[in-house]
DNA sequence: TCTGCTCTGCTTGTCTGAGGAGTTGTGTTA
DNA sequence: TAACACAACTCCTCAGACAAGCAGAGCAGA
């Protein structure tokens, strides 16, 4: 009716068995019908039942031991850190980016390799030619940034500041085609600045330049 | 041979698709081969090559359509954060927290509550009680930091702290059951004056004090 | 030439029946 | 009482059949 049937049946049960574990009706570590009894109870195949907990499955809900039955891991699937990200409001991801940058920066400064210098430069490049459109010149701006955070050579940051990106693309690229000040010549000369203090070695300089760089981003979101 | 068949096949077969979709035989969006020719390829049956893909569905790194086929939706599963953090050295870990914590920290010396203010200071009071014991003196010192994250009102960021404790929370039992210098009256004064700045709205003395105090857990852990 | 239709082959979706293999609890036996 | 054998239950895997949906080829009409 509402629907047309658009969801495979397999999923629908998924959803369905998720639902009844998430009401409490198995508690963690207990056991679930088996699938034999399971199915008529869900209206499905023996088959379909299978393809629903081995869904559950790869999201760590369910596990299913040969022999014993099939076991709740987890009363909730593991919260996505989309789903925290997205709950959180964009001024709290974006103090998470300045913690983690104006870090990523001090630490750039002090191990860039030549090569990751070379790439900062080239990313500062591309960030200067791309001014007209809105969406291209986030991109680009994104990409020097993520620069810098490589440079730290630190696999958690640079994973952290990966999770942030997608979430904070729209906000930036709604926040400038309201604002409608990007690629200024000011704005530029900031990132060419902070390039400059990590091509130096000047640590408090770099963790200085981005900091500031961020704070006004924040204002502009607030 | 190596496993004597412990997981099951389907399990198995996932995982050779995983493996064969990271390195890249099919791009992002790209169809797989149908589940008849998939099968005989993985040699089994066409139920457990379907068992195999609604696991990896289930994880987000395929889709299938009825009557279009299978597709890639991402190149590898969002990576477990347990699994980022376990692999990137110890001091990574610590950079990370280093990065959030400090902030952390003058945020919280802004946004701090009376109430927040009482919560750090129980927590130091409990700190300094568990001198004696390694493992609850590791676990009151993080109870006290965590105050202090949860002190910037910042969801992020305390999602951050939480998700790296577990990692740390071994290495530093480690390092205090080698260097047997933990409780000191010197390491405690340090705390208090982290909390006192807070009180006092520091801000910059606040993430200074945070950031030199980790700093020499970073030197403890090289 | 372009548009829109139908038809056909291929794909996934679902069900059923049959064995294989592992686990768990019960009952028997020494 | 302890060790063993067994049976009932569970998930695991396969094969075959048919339904439902998609995409491209080919054709007919404008």
């Amino acid at each position: 009716m509402a629907q047309l049937r658009r969801a495979p049946l397999a999923d629908q049960a998924a959803e369905l068995l998720l639902e009844r574990i998430r009401s409490g009706e198995w508690g963690l570590g207990e056991k679930l019908p088996g699938e034999t009894s399971l199915a008529p109870q869900l209206g499905v195949g023996r088959s379909t039942v299978r393809e629903a907990i081995r869904q559950l499955a790869g999201r760590g809900v369910l596990a299913s031991r040969q022999g014993a039955g099939v076991f709740v891991t987890a009363l909730d699937a593991p919260e996505d850190w989309d789903v925290v990200l997205r709950r959180a409001g964009i001024v709290s991801v974006i103090e998470a980016r300045i913690a983690i940058e104006t870090e990523a920066a001090a630490l750039a400064a002090a191990r860039r390799t030549p090569a990751d210098l070379r790439a900062i430069r080239r990313a500062l490049a591309q960030r200067a030619e791309h001014r007209s459109d809105i969406e291209s010149h986030v991109d680009a701006d994104t990409a020097f940034h993520r620069a810098i955070v490589a440079a730290a050579h630190n696999p958690v940051l640079i994973e952290l500041f990966d999770s942030f990106t997608p979430r904070l693309r729209e906000a930036m690229i709604d926040m400038l085609r309201i604002r409608k000040e990007f690629g200024s010549d000011a704005d530029h000369a900031a990132h060419t600045e902070l390039a400059d203090a990590i091509a130096d070695r000047e640590e408090t300089a770099a963790a200085e330049r981005s900091r500031t760089h961020l704070l006004t981003l924040r204002e502009g979101l607030t």
